[in-house]
RNA sequence: GCCCUCAUCGUCUAGCGGCCCAGGACGCCGCCCUUUCAAGGCGGUAGCACGGGUUCGAAUCCCGUUGGGGGCACCA
């Protein structure tokens, strides 16, 4: 599973790299992805390629556990230079001796000058006075007072490293310029920094991107929102339009436009005019963008884009009909009118299947809407009429039922209901008359006759 | 409790001292078009959180207040 937040600073990060030159390697710092599980490294390829980040085009996703003697090593070094001593405080201690006001470990051992031993955590010896000033390139220069910031641990007492410590060694033994993260990690920004100066190693240059938020301005979470990429993809969203939408949370193109190609984007874009609030990520807006995206497309793509709903894959149900019932030719010929009708692909289903049923999903509710008194009577004329078309067409449809129609005073808006509901089911869809001519003279009028038979 | 951070229509944003009694987009509401529903066209609704400065002039700069978010582990 791959996050729509993670998904958007990837894409930052990516165009980023690319524009300066640079490589972009994604870190995946979450507790699953970081058991190395090969199945969410593939999921997340897939994700990122899925958004246009094709395969080779950067390194990674990593997690961190390829440096272990890196980090081992630099904990050996800090502490060999002073800059690390060891700490036999409980817990539980710390807490008793700093009361009910925690803030932070209160420096008990560090003039103790303990060797190393079973249980004892390793702590960074932070300095006491001036500041660490990060230097940010969306937030300008957040500083830090030292004396603030606790002698953090970073390596438990059994010898191993704590991800603050293995996080900067891996970024140093990679070589990485820039981190472009989350802004829930800058608070920690300080105590990396510190480390990465005590090590001797030019930090590096930090960009802390906004969180993407719900409708409750609250961070993005996996329990309570939807978050997988992959669930967007397999609803019907267009990755062209995700990653438009994606790129527009926190920034804009030039001029009043929104839905821009990508070279645009690639073009414009700037990752230290990126609004550093958080954005909400608005589900509406990317279904009216999506929407856009879809009519957009030439009709040939639009109908090759609909085929994992019309077949069904291993992640997208299949549809109601029977894989035999389908007719491509019937769905091509319709395939326009539909197009400007839906905002997602898995919208197709409902809006073509009385082709594929032998039998329309008739709903209840419309049925009662449409079959009020006189339908019985419309549907006897219209079944008559129809049969002794000669051509069987759209255009010769729609003018019978507009005489039939008027026949009984009722306009073409009234007329079509009852028979838009005894052959597609529904009160709404497609164009009446070129369904009609799409689903043949048979079938049409064997469904006209059997929705007579229901009524009065 | 401490630290950090953010603040323009409901939402995403444009704006980086005068072009702004604030522009665009989504949403919402009307009207037009229309065989239903869409699409399309036209119009409308709605905002610079508050209070002080600085300046001839502030949405834009500074300081407070308020409100939101995040972080403070021998988690990652």
């Amino acid at each position: 599973m791959f996050h729509v937040g993670g998904a958007r600073s990837a894409l930052q990060n990516w165009i980023y790299a690319k524009q300066q030159g640079g490589v972009f390697v994604l870190r995946v710092e979450d507790t699953d992805a970081a058991r190395n599980k090969p199945e969410w490294t593939e999921g997340i390829l897939s994700a990122l390629e899925w958004i246009g980040i094709e395969r080779g085009t950067y390194e990674g996703p990593y997690f961190q556990s390829a440096y272990a003697e890196q980090h081992r090593a630099a904990a050996g070094r800090l502490h060999d230079a002073g800059r690390a001593y060891y700490c036999d405080c409980t817990r539980d201690a710390v807490q008793a001796r700093s009361g009910s006001q925690y803030s932070g470990y209160d420096g008990f051992c560090r003039d103790r000058a303990l060797p190393p031993g079973e249980g004892r955590a390793l702590r960074f010896r932070t300095p006491d006075e001036g500041a660490t000033v990060v230097v940010d390139l969306i937030r300008g220069e957040p500083t830090f007072e030292n004396k603030l910031i606790e002698d953090f641990v970073i390596a438990r007492g059994d010898g191993s490293p704590v991800f603050l410590l293995a996080n900067v060694v891996d970024d140093m033994s990679m070589g990485i310029t820039h981190v472009i993260r989350a802004e829930e990690h800058l608070p920690n920004t300080p105590k990396q920094q510190l480390l990465w100066d005590a090590l001797g190693v030019q930090p590096p240059v930090w960009a802390h991107v906004p969180v993407v938020v719900n409708e409750k301005r609250q961070k993005l979470s996996k329990r309570r929102d939807k978050v997988a990429l992959e669930a967007y993809k397999d609803e019907g969203y267009l990755a062209d339009a995700m990653r438009n939408y994606l790129m527009l949370l926190g920034w804009a193109p030039s001029g009043d436009r929104e839905i821009v190609p990508w070279s645009v984007i690639e073009d414009e874009f700037r990752l230290a005019e990126v609004n550093p609030s958080p954005a909400f990520f608005d589900e509406k807006k990317l279904r009216a963008f999506n929407g856009e995206y879809i009519r957009a497309l030439p009709v040939d793509e639009f109908v090759a884009a609909c085929q994992p709903w019309l077949t069904g894959t291993a992640t997208i149900p299949p549809p109601p009909w029977q894989p035999e019932e389908f007719d491509a030719a019937a769905f091509a010929a319709v395939a326009p009118l539909a197009q400007t009708r839906i905002a997602v692909l898995s919208e197709i289903v409902p809006n073509v299947d009385f082709l594929f049923l032998a039998d329309p999903l008739i709903d209840e509710g419309a049925w009662k809407k449409a079959m009020k008194e006189g339908a019985g009577d419309l549907l006897d004329a219209a079944i008559a009429a129809f049969d002794a078309l000669a051509d069987w067409n759209a255009d010769t449809l729609k003018s019978t039922l507009e005489a039939v129609g008027a026949e009984r005073g009722l306009k073409l808006g009234k007329a079509q209901a009852p028979v838009r509901v005894a052959v597609t089911g529904r009160t709404v869809g497609l164009p009446l008359f070129e369904s009609l001519e799409v689903l043949g003279r048979d079938r049409s009028l064997a469904r006209l006759r059997a929705a007579r038979v229901r009524l009065p």
